[in-house]
DNA sequence: AAGTGGTCTAGACCACCGT
DNA sequence: CGGTGGTCTAGACCACTTC
């Protein structure tokens, strides 16, 4: 069950995807699309809240909500898990698997993953792909005891649609942390630059909605094709 | 005047800091701070949103508010603009003026600005450091038609407090884009490494509320020092 | 079954923008 | 001034966790 705020923002998404409101570049007021689609205005808000984490519309205090022209395509933006597959949906994205295997997990990443010595752990690595170039190389660990099942067929694909929709694995939250670093011999030979290249990186811990780790991921990203966006907001800080 | 929600926000971050909840790990019941602080459960929830987005808790439904322990403490949260300022309030943060003029606007200032070209700039060069050591250079331009004044005293302090207080900007939101690259020699030298090392770069675009464009800037960060946080929620992406 | 967070409503009033 | 977004309320009902 989607909730009503979610559908609404779904809808209005694809309103301006589809340039309805090419002519006044603006959306149509909160009153408006509660009458529309049927709910409060407070639902309406919510939807809208959306558009503004992802960059779509900016809200104007007495005057209206704005859609975005400078909205900036080809970065990945990290307002979702899953840049690659949402953002550059309309392009090629492909996996190529380096290594995929079982292990247990030693002291490090055990503090890494919350989760005790020994535990057993999927270790995958791919070297990622858009539009046939190197993009990225992913090294992912899963807590076996909460993700259960993998197979290298699954981690070729969308390991995260596997989660989600079979799974059925109740995603919560993330913490990403971005840094920049050197490009190690092996890497660089992937991406296909020279060793000592500078390199994108970024370490993320996502848990379930009940707080505990099940993926530990470190993502090294072509510094020349990749470039991250986040939309900040002043309010509430 | 600073809203409910944001009040509460403070108050209960305020409790998190001291340790108030350290014998549970979690906040207490929705219901309990609407009675605390005599205000509506929506606007409990509002404040509890501030904190999930800061990354000091998250919550389980059906079971509550829990303290984020492993909340690293050392980076950057990209949540808030003006992110060494307040991550790093325990720390000594100092800046060096390199470059302080005006100038008006060429084609691709004006592009990246949103405005005529020849339009009225001050240009900022700053090299941060924090606790001592260079942190960041930081090469602003504002436009002057928004932000009206600027001088040597302030830009060497704290540009946003000055214009958020002082000036009464109405400041709403902004861009932030991530990449990486090379350091130039003269980056180099000024944060105390090699040209050609790594550098962990931030370009913003920081607007009005009402959408325009007052400052463009782009932060060269120390790979070594520097690292960034986002937290992500799943909830409607 | 009781507790707690998630969704949703209907309506009030305020703050700000534009005419 | 009317229009529109921002804050806030009181209450209802649902979904999930915990016991």
């Amino acid at each position: 069950m989607v909730p009503k705020y979610q559908q609404v923002a779904a809808q209005i998404e694809s309103d301006i995807i589809d340039h309805v409101y090419q002519e006044t570049n603006k959306l149509l007021t909160e009153d408006e699309y509660a009458k529309k689609y049927q709910v409060s205005r407070n639902t309406v808000r919510k939807a809208i809240e959306i558009l503004v984490n992802k960059g779509y519309v900016y809200q104007v205090q007495g005057s209206g909500v704005f859609i975005r022209t400078h909205h900036n395509k080809g970065y990945v933006n990290l307002e979702k898990l899953q840049g690659v597959t949402n953002d550059f949906s309309d392009r090629r994205v492909e996996n190529k698997l380096l290594e995929f295997k079982q292990l247990t997990a030693d002291e490090n990443l055990a503090e890494n993953m919350g989760c005790k010595v020994g535990t057993p752990i999927y270790f995958v690595k791919r070297l990622r792909y858009v539009d046939g170039n190197p993009f990225s190389i992913e090294t992912s660990y899963f807590n076996k005891e909460l993700v259960i099942y993998l197979d290298e067929n699954i981690v070729k694909k969308s390991i995260y649609n596997y989660l989600r929709n079979d799974q059925k694995l109740a995603i919560g939250f993330a913490d990403r942390i971005i840094s920049a670093d050197f490009l190690s011999k092996e890497q660089a030979e992937l991406l296909g630059l020279k060793e000592n290249d500078p390199a994108l990186v970024v370490d993320n811990t996502v848990c379930l909605t009940n707080g505990a780790i099940f993926d530990y991921s470190q993502s090294v990203h072509h510094f020349q094709h990749v470039k991250l966006l986040k939309v900040s907001n002043m309010k509430g800080s």
